[in-house]
Order: structure tokens, then sequence, then C-alpha cells
DNA sequence: TGCCAGGCCCTCTTTAGGGCCTT
């Protein structure tokens, strides 16, 4: 895979923490190439406990849908392969990448790669909006959906093409060509106030 | 016993507090 490929990707969890113990119980991930999907991946997998009734409420995956799942460990090592070589994007990125972290950690793998985040994009790119949550920015944007939200799939579906919109955000305003994902990443660090000096400079 | 996430970001800030966002 070329190193210009994205995975935007989104774990559904058993809780916020795996320090507290929480694990992931689902994956599910578009693979972007060039503003197009290419691919995608989407795996529940077997925390090896019960999940709580809020989350079981929150995402729609029961005890009963996980009964059968693949381990978290069978179902990130097949993840590892899927992302090799990709930069990475989610939705409030340190929530997810924090998981993918622990959960690489338990098979004795690393997680390398560059990981930006559409939330921390969106505060700067899209100040109107009433909040940063990913249905807001959704129905904000426009985006094409099917009204299910907190699956992970679907989650990575409208996190992907917010990415794109985002994208396309940078190129209107500055009127310059589509951003690299290099470019992405020193602009969700940049301060709001900063931007436009910020983009004056790497524009020239 | 009682506690229980944590990074980002704003402001009535920086010797701090609290809202936002993810499950």
């Amino acid at each position: 895979m070329s190193q210009d490929a994205i995975v935007v990707l989104d774990f559904e969890t058993t809780g916020l923490s795996p320090l507290q113990g929480d694990r992931a119980i689902e994956i599910g991930a578009v693979k972007l190439q060039q503003g197009v999907v290419v691919d995608r991946f989407q795996q529940l997998m077997n925390p090896g406990f019960a999940v709580s009734s809020f989350i079981a409420d929150y995402t729609g995956i029961t005890n009963a849908m996980l009964s059968d799942a693949p381990s978290c460990e069978t179902v990130m090592a097949d993840f590892a392969d899927f992302i090799q070589g990709c930069h990475l994007v989610a939705h409030n990125a340190s929530f997810d990448q924090k998981f993918l972290t622990a959960e690489f950690a338990r098979i004795d793998l690393e997680q390398s790669q560059p990981f930006a985040c559409s939330l921390l994009l969106a505060r700067r790119l899209f100040q109107a909006v009433p909040n940063h949550q990913l249905g807001t920015l959704v129905n904000y944007l426009g985006i094409a959906n099917d009204g299910v939200f907190h699956r992970a799939l679907n989650d990575a579906e409208v996190t992907g093409a917010l990415w794109l919109a985002l994208s396309d955000a940078v190129s209107q305003r500055w009127a310059c060509p589509a951003p690299s994902f290099e470019l992405m990443l020193k602009l969700q660090r940049q301060p709001k106030h900063q931007l436009e000096k910020f983009m004056r400079a790497y524009l020239g």
C-alpha cells in the first residue's frame, strides 16, 4: 500500500479507559486512497467478559453478538496487517489511539503510524458548528449516512467523509491544492488564532 | 473507604478550574 493511503478507524469499547481494564469490542475502518474508499475492515471481537448494559444500549452490541466473535488478539493481528504502511485518522484520535496502542501491546505490536484527529481539525476549520460531536458535524456538513451511529464501520465511514470535507475546506479557504496528511497534522496543532499566519507562511 | 480517563482548550489563566469529546 502506498504511503499516502489513509485508514480512518473507529473503536467500540467496553468503556473509556484501557488502563481501567476496558477492551475493544469492535473495530471499523475505511482505507482512503486519493480521496476514494478502496477498502474496508469491520470486526466484532470478544473481550473475554460481559459488556455493561450501558455499552450494549449505547452501541447496540450485545453479549450474545460477542459470544462467538473471535478474540481481540486475533482481530487486532488482522487489523495490524490492514493498516500497515498507512497514515491513521480518527474522531477524537486520542481515544482510539490509546485503545489501538493497548490492544497492540497485548500481542507485542507497537502503534507507530502518525495519527491525525478530525475533532481537532474540525474545531479549527468549522468554528460555526454548535459542537464538534461526530453526529453534529455529519448533519451540519450534509454527509450521507444511514442514521446509525456508535457502530464502528458506520462511524468510520462518516469520519472518512468528514476527513475529505476538512481537506476540501483547507483547499477552498486558502485556495491551495489538496493538503497533504503532514500539513493536516501540522494544522491540528496550530492554535486557532494562528491558523492564518501559519498557512500564509506555509504557502509562501 | 472511596475513588475511578485523559488530552485539548478556553478563560474570570499560567500558583486553576471546568467544558468538550471519545465508549
